[in-house]
DNA sequence: AGAGGGCTTTGACCGAAATCAAGGCATTGG
DNA sequence: CCAATGCCTTGATTTCGGTCAAAGCCCTCT
């Protein structure tokens, strides 16, 4: 199991009873009491790429922490035109608290593995608990952030800063070690073409044409369509438009 | 002083001291006892169109209500390229709380009224107040599912449909009366043509020829470069792209 | 009133990305 | 083993929106 470290890190790693992984996610909020008593309400799932998350009976009425795996957020146009609107990498927390009207669909992207808790235990734990809805103000405070980003990204990028600049979040959500000093770094797309156009606001032919120009021009190698490998994180980020 | 309808009329209006307006923002969230404290920190201000709000050593450090007008946030990219990424009107909350490593510009659109409490004594209450970091939570979702909402705008719709999209949010935002039965609505454009260009991701002249367009086909008239009259709601809204 | 400046409109032209159309290359299953 | 299916790549052509350039309009200031 991957765990990325970012802010949620900061919050001791706790063991869930239920899948028996240390959650950073949501549970590092928790004291060890009430760890104890969501953990016995908790499930582990795992789902296989393509299916629904939410819009499911099955799920809707829950939360969940990401523990593996990369879930797609989509909206779509009633023509069929689709965007992606976000990403959540392991150890996301996945769901949302108090309805909101917007329409928004949830889908795994590769296998996922989930941790999820009936929303009514997490609801009763949050009136009861300051500290997760703290946490939860900060996941959606960074989700916010990476939304922003993403705008910026879709309103004032041309096609080859838009893929650079997938394939750097990519690089830095999946392979944690990312370090700007090696510069060259290895991991594989969780996301098909058709995926990555979706979430660029391109089509597919000009996804894979940037992507075969990154590929000649020595800047990526790519093995089996997914696995991909950068050879100069600089000159990546240098085509990312800053 | 025009108060929008939204999730945040819920609380009960109290009267600032300082600023004497009925604050449908944050304050709503507090009791009598802890209003009477904040609004004693409290201050009144009246930005002018153009000026620059966060970056502003005067108002670095503080938390602020939007009164009226309307606050722009912008993210650049280091040649120049710009991106609007939020519009905040009354009584929307200003400020991030948490220090957020990403750089975000806030200026005024037109002129704007705040009232501005120092960043100590708003996380002071938070600390105290549950219900304040709720209210806080509540807008801050709100703002990602606008985000993702226009990541979709963005991303995968035409010029035609990025511009009635956009008159549709202000017409929803600045007329609180806009009423699907009456199929139209009459408003002041907030934003300049060259900020409506960087926030749908289209240069002056394109958003220019799109209004003219809709001008032309009877859909709106434009007086004085600024006040605009939607004739029909209705074909606006078939125009937008669902 | 007239000059000046900032914003907006309009037109001609261009180019980046979309669309249309084959074809390639794996994996799956008969 | 060969067809079939699902991605992905590549090429030819079109188109939408960008770029460049020139006016027009509106407001302010003298």
């Amino acid at each position: 199991m991957t765990v990325r470290q970012d802010v949620h890190s900061a919050g001791i790693p706790v063991l869930c009873q239920s899948c028996e992984a240390r959650h950073r996610g949501v549970c590092g909020a928790l004291d060890p009491d009430q760890l104890v008593a969501l953990s016995k309400t908790s499930s582990r799932y795992t789902i296989e790429p393509g299916a629904e998350l939410i819009g499911d009976a099955e799920t809707v009425n829950s939360y969940s922490n990401v523990l593996s795996g990369v879930v797609k957020l989509t909206k779509g146009l009633s023509d069929g035109r689709q965007q992606i609107v976000g990403l959540q990498f392991a150890p996301d927390f996945l769901g949302r608290p108090f309805k909101v009207e917007s329409e928004i669909n949830a889908e795994a992207a590769t296998a996922v593995s989930l941790c999820s808790f009936p929303k009514a235990s997490i609801e009763r734990m949050m009136r009861e608990s300051p500290e997760l809805e703290h946490r939860l103000l900060k996941q959606t405070l960074k989700e916010l952030d990476e939304a922003r980003e993403w705008m910026v990204t879709l309103g004032r990028k041309t096609a080859s800063e838009k893929v650079a600049s997938f394939l750097l979040m990519i690089a830095r959500n999946i392979d944690p070690a990312t370090d700007p000093a090696t510069n060259s770094t290895s991991f594989d797309l969780p996301l098909t073409r058709a995926d990555i156009a979706d979430f660029l606001g391109l089509t597919i032919e000009t996804v894979s044409r940037q992507l075969t120009r990154m590929r000649t021009e020595g800047v990526i190698r790519i093995e089996n369509n997914r696995h991909v490998t950068v050879e100069s994180l600089s000159r990546l980020e240098r085509r990312s438009g800053a």
